[in-house]
DNA sequence: TTGTAAGCGTTATCAC
DNA sequence: GTGATAACGCTTACAA
């Protein structure tokens, strides 16, 4: 408790010299082992190392057993639209299980992401999450981060992707496409004919999956975007502001922009508040995501709610419960939240 | 590069032997090292290592240094209104010098942040740099919680704190009193005389500073506030929300509400906008922070302008530069942000 | 400069 | 059940 000043940590060895034991008996007593120890020592041994302020050398005991114990998380970027929940979900998850999660951010590159993993290789933690939407296509530092990723779990680690389906891991994915679907056809239901599309980069795979659900969902009800209707532009809320401001630019016919992400709609409203449109009056606008802090902007955003922190959850479950099966899949969907972004149209 | 399925890690022993040279060659020509290794090994060894794909194992670096060279970041909590900014400013530092950080929440509680420095103990990390606020009084987690810490710095650990003046460790602290009291007087002399506070938490050192740092602004400007006019809340968005109403029910007769912080100033927008108030018409509202994600609320919020993320450079700055020296402080300060919010009073 | 060998704190094996 | 003792992977005197 009161060390004395510049002491050295205390190890074991000091708490089993303190309680008359040998450091293997201190060393089953404190940490969990197959083996009981006699209920004496067991008191002796806590005393002793609770006197002496004992805090067990997790890097000793990852090289000992050859593995640490805790997680690491790997977040496209702390000032995602996902970082937030999903990151809660994860911790607190992670917390119920006493599991330390250290988390690192890819900033939003694959190759950062697969030298990150690379450097969380070396940390030896008992798993890796990875969260964060992969490309359209498969480039080349996809692929190393895969490849990354493989050898660490080769060598016993744990891999979960928070992210699209198709990673060759366990995978908790989010279903952006029916997502988008079911978005777009609500709203095509409440009378929307005329859509724009703010579609974000045309290279991100969330972005491109929930175009390919708006333009499927407003399909079965009949409604056309023509291409000059979809807007590619960043996956935040500077994109959203630009795109919008295109959108005024080329002059499109339109009563409803359907964008890819809150963040992006948000965007879009300030851009054409700005223009001195009057909103939803003259411009209904929709996201994805239901981000909280969005929750106070005006109009209210109509969007769909995904569960992201409980993808977090479901991600660390995988991860600590272990299984020599195939790469496991778990899917969760969202659900439309209408607001005052898009009322219905009554007489236009 | 393409490991046979279930191998274990590659060792530096591995490398050794293939390139012919004894373990502790491999060490030195690898890792950084006083002692200069013939340019001829140092290349048979790093051929060798890229070779076997050979990742250097931190946590036995840790066991045989005595200490890892990360940093643990302990914050408030995921969804607080200072992560992202100050974690992005520790990351983006960590990433130039080339360190890992470990982040974790401590969940708003001070117990919760003494049981996790305890944990981050275990880890041997190069520094702790804790960031958030401290009570007013000092609790008995709190003394808790600065025990743990000056343990860990008796180890030979750093320490730094983002939080208020006052811990007896390296500290950066940005100035609330002087942000709050510039932006009341500021609005005073837009011609503000009817002032209510939404006070955040009275336990919270960051708002009780706040507070002080109003009350002296106005007073400077011989504007007083009744004991009425200061309304304690909760320290985020349902916090203003309620505080807010709790200010249409006391029928407080004001033309500024000052919010210790912008996510308290936007809860009570929105209650104001749902009372069918007019803004900033009926109500000018301020905030402290600038809060990016707050940007395109309506109307745009007044605010001071507060550098976390130079705060957090500050800090890594301070734990990666050690010293003998008595604990250091670092002080900065913000600068008011008008906006639409509090536009001028002219002929009320 | 290089190699040998002794640690670092912990766990795992194996006799007792 | 307990305790020597040998790992674990790496660093670092100390010799050579």
């Amino acid at each position: 408790m009161d060390t004395p000043s510049g002491s050295a940590p205390v190890t074991l060895e000091d708490v089993a010299r303190r309680a008359g034991v040998s450091p293997a008996t201190a060393s089953r007593a404190l940490n969990g082992s197959a083996r009981k120890v006699r209920d004496e020592y067991q008191a002796r041994v806590h005393a002793a190392a609770v006197e002496l302020g004992y805090i067990a050398n997790t890097a000793a005991q990852a090289v000992a057993r050859g593995r640490g114990d805790h997680l690491a998380l790997v977040v496209n970027g702390i000032n995602d639209d996902y970082f937030s929940p999903v990151a809660a979900g994860v911790l607190k998850a992670a917390e119920a299980a006493d599991r330390m999660v250290t988390m690192i951010s890819s900033r939003n590159s694959a190759q950062q992401a697969a030298r990150v993993v690379s450097t969380l290789r070396s940390q030896r933690p008992r798993a890796i999450v990875l969260a964060g939407g992969r490309s359209v296509a498969s480039t080349f530092w996809e692929e190393r981060l895969v490849e990354e990723l493989a050898a660490f779990q080769d060598e016993g680690g744990r891999v979960v992707a928070i992210s699209e389906e198709g990673m060759p891991f366990d995978t908790v994915s989010l279903d952006n496409v029916s997502a988008a679907r079911d978005l777009a056809a609500t709203l095509a239901d409440l009378g929307y004919r005329r859509v724009t599309i703010l579609a974000g980069p045309a290279d991100a795979r969330t972005a491109h999956d929930r175009v390919q659900g708006f333009t499927a969902g407003l399909a079965e009800r009949g409604v056309e975007v023509p291409p000059s209707g979809v807007i590619h532009c960043g996956f935040d809320r500077d994109g959203g502001y630009s795109a919008a401001g295109e959108c005024l630019r080329r002059r499109v016919p339109a009563e409803l922009v359907l964008a890819i992400s809150d963040t992006v709609a948000v965007g879009a409203l300030a851009r054409f508040r700005e223009a001195g449109m009057s909103l939803p009056g003259d411009m209904a606008v929709a996201g994805i995501d239901d981000v909280a802090v969005l929750r106070d902007v005006t109009p209210a955003l109509t969007t769909v709610r995904l569960p992201w922190p409980e993808a977090g959850r479901a991600a660390l479950d995988l991860a600590l419960r272990p299984t020599d099966a195939q790469p496991r899949l778990v899917r969760m969907t969202g659900h439309v939240v209408l607001r005052e972004s898009t009322p219905g149209i009554e007489g236009r």
